[in-house]
DNA sequence: TGAATGATGCGCT
DNA sequence: GCGCATCATTCAT
């Protein structure tokens, strides 16, 4: 069963740590996909200059002072996807970037999405915020998506992650100096 | 094995 | 027009 709706309601720091461990699903047209997240960042509200929302809000990210638990898919350099969780509550602008999943099911449906090469690792089709999307099929033809009753869903895997590594966020210019990345191998 | 680079399109100034 | 929450490939060590 997928989460219930308060779940992304709590502080994002605190619901990005949750979500390390749990099942990335969705339903595509070729199959079921489940990734296990082993890698997040969080964005937080207008005052953290990487977050999307420090320019206020746009029509890219008003989705982001929607309420939480929907999915806030964006396009970027010309060619890749991101998938992010959005968190908090109305006008409190804020999302959790799925930076890696470790494939758990249809593999082989990600392997065709990705056009990857045999002697490929499984952990390779989906340890980057592109590639996950890549390996999942996901455009913004899922931006929006509520993340508890819609196709594209996080649900529990009943694993508790109790170590993990917390490090600056990665590929920004500006807020380095926030630990908001979390992942695990 | 690590660093540099090109591909590529959209949102925003 | 510029810059970007990326990735695969190329080139140098």
């Amino acid at each position: 069963m997928p989460f219930d709706p308060t779940y992304y309601n709590r502080p994002t720091l605190e619901v990005a740590q949750d979500l390390l461990g749990q099942y990335l699903v969705f339903d595509s047209p070729h199959g079921t996909l489940i990734g296990e997240i082993n890698e997040v960042e969080s964005y937080i509200g207008e005052d953290d200059p990487a977050c999307h929302a420090a320019r206020g809000k746009t029509p890219r990210t008003s989705i982001m002072y929607g309420h939480g638990g929907v999915a806030y898919i964006y396009f970027i350099y010309g060619m890749y996807y991101c998938l992010n969780v959005v968190t908090e509550v109305v006008d409190c602008p804020a999302a959790i970037l799925i930076r890696s999943v470790i494939p758990i099911q249809g593999q082989e449906i990600m392997r065709t999405n990705r056009h990857a090469q045999k002697n490929m690792k499984d952990k390779q089709l989906s340890n980057g915020p592109g590639k996950l999307c890549q390996a999942f099929g996901l455009t913004k033809a899922q931006n929006g998506f509520n993340l508890i009753t819609s196709k594209l869903r996080i649900e529990p895997s009943n694993k508790t992650i109790e170590t993990f590594t917390i490090t600056p966020r990665i590929g920004i210019k500006v807020g380095q100096e926030k630990l908001w990345r979390y992942h695990y191998n």
